[in-house]
DNA sequence: TTGACTTTGACTTTGTTTGACTTTCGCGAT
DNA sequence: ATCGCGAAAGTCAAACAAAGTCAAAGTCAA
């Protein structure tokens, strides 16, 4: 999928870049030979604070787009989460709330596929599908309270 | 049976995969001369958590089905939790499971403490005092799969 | 004949791709 | 200084591409 390719690329220029980058959308899209606002699509789609991201940008000639990987530390990210969790979670979200801790060495794997698999529709198949996603911010919550 | 069909299909290429593999619903469907949803039936009716099996998806452009299939004779242990729990779990009797997989080194401290405030009293109050101890039993036995 | 299991298809939800249109910015000409 | 132009990036909605859901209809064995 294209999308999947160029976060993918980008995933792989942050890493050699050390975490930070620059890089022009339209030059980015001639290369790739998509349309532009597929990037921009790309950026909102999985570059996203809940993952870790931050991305700015500046408009006008010569405009560019920088993205920097966040570097918290351990108890910044638990409470950074526990406040951007609101009152209702939904299986992708905690799924990239778990990636992030997971990329941060916060989680171990087997601790985010644990909680991963407490917290997904299956498991809550018993609770309304919309009181699930109350329920799900809650043990969310619980279980970083739990790391601290 | 149709579905019978499908299910010695998929766990055919399994077998051939070495547990694991992605398909896409409506390629699959087209290939056999059967709706999709038929596809959807036979996964939720016989690729269960119960019988070993996981099942994720993604919708959309691209979009596919990953199934998982868990080694039970490498988890007997796991597995007898697993069918001991039943229908429903309260507090005690998690904890009590709990201690049992810790003291076995099946578990770490932090994953049982992770997984004892993953089905706090506290982290399922949004749910009926019944629910919960089902709920509860749901949310542990998922979890135990993921360790196997 | 009933009840559990199957099959089907219409409808819903989620995710992706594209392109037309808008906004912002830097720069050179006035 | 400032006006205006062109070069970015942003926004948004439509079209498309999956997968999920659900209930009605069918089947089969007890």
């Amino acid at each position: 999928m294209l999308a999947d390719q160029i976060a993918k690329m980008i995933e792989q220029m942050l890493e050699e870049s050390g975490g930070s980058l620059e890089l022009q959308r339209n030059e980015m899209a001639g290369r790739l030979g998509c349309v532009p606002s597929q990037i921009s699509y790309v950026l909102t789609s999985r570059f996203t604070p809940e993952r870790g991201y931050l991305v700015e940008s500046r408009r006008g000639g010569g405009g560019c787009i920088r993205i920097v990987r966040k570097q918290m530390h351990r108890d910044e990210y638990l409470m950074h989460f526990f406040y951007a969790i609101g009152e209702r979670l939904d299986e992708q979200e905690a799924r990239a709330y778990l990636q992030n801790l997971l990329g941060n060495g916060i989680l171990t794997s087997r601790e985010a596929a644990l909680i991963q698999s407490a917290v997904s529709e299956g498991a809550l198949s018993d609770v309304t599908p919309e009181g699930r996603r109350v329920v799900r911010a809650n043990i969310f919550k619980h279980i970083l309270l739990s790391l601290m």
